[in-house]
RNA sequence: GAGGAUGUAGCUCAGUCGGUAGAGCAACGGCCUUUUAAGCCGUGGGUCCAGGGUUCGAGCCCCUGCAUCCUCACCA
């Protein structure tokens, strides 16, 4: 018995048919180099200095390379929008113009093909701007339509899932990938800049630390060796500083076997940096520097563009829809939070948009004392074990087998972290929970430690590091009660003995990539600045 | 882990009171030399997430499971 064909399969089937046909004409469906290909957005510059009015053409020969985005066809005339790595361009083709056999080619060329065009810049009557070919290639026939012209791909399981087809069926995805790429470097650039230098550190950790999570274990053979895919460079990154590597950072893939949210995946992006003489104040000044200078190339020119397409959208929706569905569209997109941030930029401040909040970037960020912050929103002092406990147990934390400073930072996060909208460093910690940082001279039981809150996201976090050798071996002997077994109090000799040797006193800071990316970029979800997140495999390996 | 939402054609989505499964886009055939989500005529396309139950009859009601998203918890 022959099983019927799903719609999917005979849609496949009409593609192939129409790739065989090019194939016919001794023509390689899947085309090959394709020299001297000028962007669409170069076009674009090309053709706005011609001066041409509506119907003009020039003489000026192009060619352009990309998928075929919109199709018209209408008897003996065409029009294809074609999309490349900048952008789209319209392209005209003309029977009369091409002749009968590049025309037959024309007649099997599909949405979701991908070709190369050799035209002349043109307008066509309505004033677009056009390339009106001379000479269609095929450089790669679809066997798959492209998702919806309109709506794109907005199941957000395909999504992810096909972010092949997200990327090209949906433009501004590639933009949010393209701000990243612009962050990265960015921030790279700025920590040379300061003469840092970038090092690369091992993934595959015989003992893992740096950080409280708990790790993924893998194993090699030939050494019949358990490993750990790191949590965090850190441990690696200070034996650095002891040979003598005062600037060194590294832009480090982490890997944490926890659970997967709107902000947390299990692999994610960190920098992490460690400066020698330094201490968490200049930390303070570094992360201020990164943001200043990632916030440069990325939002400082985006929200504008945002808010000026926003505008022109709400004026369009005006005049078809008329006023209401105006102020739907301007509320659901937070409008006037986009020209704010827009009319602050041009004042020369660094003002984002995040879920539907203006964030101020502008250095000096705010500076709050961890213990003031626990009075100010919990009502309670850190030092009144007796008020923390009674705040705890109304607020239903856990207090049972926890040490204090446990339970103080249960209440901090249950009442302070939720205000923490604007970009904020929360500085001294309590001790107890910092293995790995300084104590404050002046007061054993606080860290000097800092977090950078952002959106009520923790951005960063950053020590004056510890470098006694003798306090890290009594800080990571024991555990922690009541981070349960995810805990930094893992001993690790090796590293202890490197501080034996001598590490400078020095400042060290983690911010999170991702993190910071969604932040400059207006991405609620994690999984938006992650090309591949994480999923589970469908269960029957295809779509 | 708890709660909520969603799952229907390749894509985006309707589906009323439980009574033969719908549209647009895409595709196929035809017409069409200035389209702007092109238009007009016609055609094909369905494991209604899976399994069970109630019923004469289930896309719709009930139960179980799966997947995804959101919120909370966890993840300093």
């Amino acid at each position: 018995m022959k099983p019927k064909k799903t719609e999917q399969q005979l849609l496949m089937d009409q593609r192939r048919i129409k790739r065989d046909a090019v194939a016919s004409m001794g023509l390689d469906p899947y085309g090959g180099r394709y020299e001297n290909v000028v962007s669409t957005q170069g076009v674009r510059s090309v053709g706005e200095s011609l001066g041409l009015g509506p119907g003009e053409r020039s003489s000026s020969s192009v060619r352009i390379a990309g998928r075929i985005m919109l199709h018209r066809v209408m008897g003996k005339l065409a029009f294809f929008r074609v999309r490349d790595g900048e952008g789209q361009m319209q392209i005209g083709l003309s029977r009369a113009d091409m002749g009968d056999d590049q025309w037959a080619l024309v007649k099997t060329l599909l949405l979701g093909d991908i070709i190369g065009v050799e035209g002349t810049i043109g307008k066509t009557k309505t004033d677009e701007l056009t390339v009106w070919a001379t000479q269609v290639t095929v450089l790669s026939k679809a066997l798959r339509s492209p998702p919806e012209k309109w709506h794109g791909l907005s199941d957000v399981d395909l999504r992810y899932r096909m972010r092949y087809v997200d990327l090209f069926a949906n433009p501004k995805v590639r933009d949010v990938f393209r701000l990243r790429s612009s962050i990265v470097h960015a921030v790279r650039q700025y920590l040379v800049n300061e003469h840092y230098f970038e090092v690369e550190t091992p993934v595959l950790q015989p003992i893992y630390g740096g950080a409280a999570a708990r790790p993924f274990t893998t194993h090699h053979n030939t050494l019949d060796l358990d490993l750990f895919l790191r949590i965090s460079p850190e441990l690696y990154l200070k034996r650095l500083l002891v040979g003598g590597m005062d600037r060194v950072f590294e832009i480090s893939r982490n890997f944490r076997n926890e659970g997967i949210s709107t902000k947390h995946n299990p692999e994610f992006t960190m920098v992490e940096l460690y400066e020698a003489y330094a201490d968490y104040n200049v930390m303070m000044d570094r992360v201020e520097g990164m943001v200043s200078a990632a916030f440069a190339v990325s939002t400082k020119s985006a929200v504008p563009l945002r808010a000026a397409w926003l505008e022109d959208e709400i004026r369009r929706i005006k005049e078809d829809k008329g006023e209401p569905e105006a102020q739907e569209f301007a509320d659901e997109h937070h409008v006037e939070v986009y020209i704010e941030a827009r009319d602050a930029i041009k004042a020369g401040r660094q003002v984002g948009v995040f879920n539907g909040v203006a964030l101020d970037f502008t250095p000096p960020w705010s500076r709050k004392k961890y213990a003031d912050l626990l009075q100010e929103y919990a009502g309670v002092s850190i030092t009144d074990r007796a008020a923390v406990h009674a705040k705890a147990k109304a607020l239903g934390i856990v207090v049972a087998n926890k040490a204090d400073a446990v339970v103080i930072n249960d209440v901090f996060e249950a009442t302070v972290e939720r205000h923490l909208i604007q970009p904020t460093f929360v500085y001294d910690y309590p001790a107890a929970i910092c293995p790995l940082t300084r104590r404050d001279p002046e007061d054993a039981a606080v860290a000097l430690r800092f977090e950078a809150f952002a959106a009520t996201m923790e951005l960063g976090n950053a020590y004056s590091e510890l470098n006694d050798p003798d306090i890290q071996r009594e800080n990571l002997s024991h555990k922690i009660t009541g981070e349960g077994d995810e805990t930094m109090a893992i001993m690790d000799e090796d590293f202890v003995m490197a501080l034996e040797y001598g590490m400078p006193p020095a400042g060290g800071l983690g911010v999170g990539i991702d993190r910071l990316v969604m932040l400059l970029t207006d991405c609620p979800s994690i999984r938006d600045v992650i090309l591949f997140p994480l999923q589970r495999p469908l269960a029957s390996g295809g779509s």
